[in-house]
DNA sequence: CTATTTGTGAACTCAGCAATACATAAATCG
DNA sequence: CGATTTATGTATTGCTGAGTTCACAAATAG
């Protein structure tokens, strides 16, 4: 099932790993987010978790079940950006801003991967594996949470139900929107100027 | 170059043709759309557009050619839907408001290819070809005009040259996401309700 | 009818890749 | 040390697909 990966506070029997799980979730994830499902390559994937094909196979799967990991790690880590805007902000104006900002800096900066693992692999993998549609659909459902939780900070923001659940799937749609945009060439100034578009969106309607 | 038809006003020398031009364009389109560029075989292509193996690098060239031109006519078609939302409206709202729940209607119906060729090109074939690049920039750049024309209905919407551009740019993001939360489970009604708030946010802001 | 032009179908080449099998390396245990 | 356990590196298998080649099909021109 999932990766089994065994206790290492004591030494154990047989030959040691040859890599460390933060790398090989990292290193996951980054490839695929680069190069796309079908160009992954499992060299690739070799080279960029430090681990050998063989270990990939033996503890965490085929091809379909290394995306599936990718996914996962992918949208926990945006899980603690939001927790983080949560702690370290006010409103929920003011935390959606940095978030939102933050995407719009990442979706332009030449140094970090292009687009977003989420989005790519919701347009160019479904319907193709049901492992593989779990995740997605794990992963999207964890990003409109995410927006809720945001909404919530503010309680004239989230009168249940109808409009936080409205305004989550708009923020969600904006932001999934914008990595396409980016990806298309959008430069950070657009960029931020439908961040402002959108927040006020949210806090007139 | 580009495809070379001949023209087929008088009978010519050799055998003729066995496919007709609009059979292949719909079928480039169709199959990249489903299957994107990785997973679209010639095979494939072959079969849906009815031309030969052959005939399709003699007339179209390679694969990326075949994108290429599946790109633009993808491009063309919507061109041709927002020209008669442009005629059949009197406002820009209106005409706006047709076009989006037109696409929220196309993303949640299960007959047509789900998601959206440009949406997925974009994400999937960036910084891959540069004949694939080129088209990409072509039909966002067309679309994002679509927009603007739409907006430009209406003087008080199109006060030059900022909000119109940064609307348009708003617009254009918010139906980029929208194809992607398509993509990922967002029912019909949710999208209609994003299509009134953002007309909402462009008409009032 | 013969030559010429043009399009087609099928076979071939060459490469890349996912997945597996298995021998070997590297550690601990007794 | 010798046995056992665990991870790795490599070779192999089997498949798929892009792009090309070429003989043949199907039309017209003279």
């Amino acid at each position: 099932m999932s990766s089994q990966i065994r206790d290492q506070t004591k030494p154990e029997r047989g030959r040691p790993r040859g890599f460390e799980e933060k790398t090989v979730l990292d290193g996951l994830t980054d490839t695929f987010w680069r190069k796309g499902f079908a160009d992954a390559s499992l060299d690739d994937l070799s080279q960029a978790t430090g681990a050998a094909r063989a270990s990939l196979y033996k503890f965490y799967g085929d091809k379909a079940d290394l995306l599936v990991v990718a996914l996962d790690h992918y949208a926990e880590r945006f899980d603690l950006r939001v927790q983080a805007a949560i702690a370290e902000n006010e409103t929920a104006r003011e935390a959606l801003h940095q978030v939102l900002r933050a995407s719009a800096e990442r979706l332009t900066d030449t140094a970090a991967p292009p687009g977003c693992l989420r989005c790519r692999t919701t347009l160019e993998m479904s319907q193709v594996d049901p492992r593989i549609d779990a995740a997605i659909a794990r992963a999207n459902h964890a990003f409109t949470l995410n927006m809720a939780r945001l909404l919530a900070m503010d309680a004239d923001l989230a009168e249940p139900p109808r409009p936080l659940a409205q305004h989550a799937a708009f923020l969600t749609a904006i932001v999934n929107g914008m990595v396409v945009s980016a990806a298309a060439g959008t430069d950070r100034a657009t960029l931020y100027a439908i961040v402002d578009t959108t927040i006020g969106a949210i806090t007139t309607a």
